[in-house]
DNA sequence: AAGTTGACTTTCG
DNA sequence: TCGAAAGCCAACT
């Protein structure tokens, strides 16, 4: 899938797109999906064209939300029905358990 | 073409 | 467990 066509945002929109409910998936492992490491590069290209995708199923390696929204993505997460685990910072997000795995790693 | 920026990751203290 | 620094990659100016 994925053809000659697309390039590096439709890549990442599509695997966003492709998160079941309930899950999650890190930029890193989005970046390793598509064969790179840029994790900074998908955040970037997320706040850009991610508008029509569930941004809020991408968190980061550690389990926190992102950092622009992080109090409105713990809401949607948590009116998905995401694993949330309260910290004394806030919420954290248990990747253990809600980690979305595709290809690789 | 080259330098800067950024919704990141990992390692060290 | 938390905080700071270095590393990496793609897009933008």
């Amino acid at each position: 899938m994925r053809g000659p066509g697309e390039d590096f945002v439709s890549g990442v929109l599509d695997v966003v797109a492709g998160i079941p409910p309930g899950k999650l998936m890190s930029y890193g492992d989005i970046a390793a999906v598509l064969g790179s490491r840029a994790a900074r590069a998908v955040g970037t290209l997320i706040a850009r064209y991610g508008s029509e995708v569930p941004w809020w199923r991408v968190v980061r390696a550690d389990g926190t939300p992102p950092i622009c929204h992080e109090g409105q993505a713990v809401r949607l997460l948590e009116q998905k029905g995401t694993p949330l685990l309260p910290t004394p910072s806030g919420h954290r997000v248990q990747m253990r358990l809600a980690r979305h795995w595709l290809a690789s790693r």
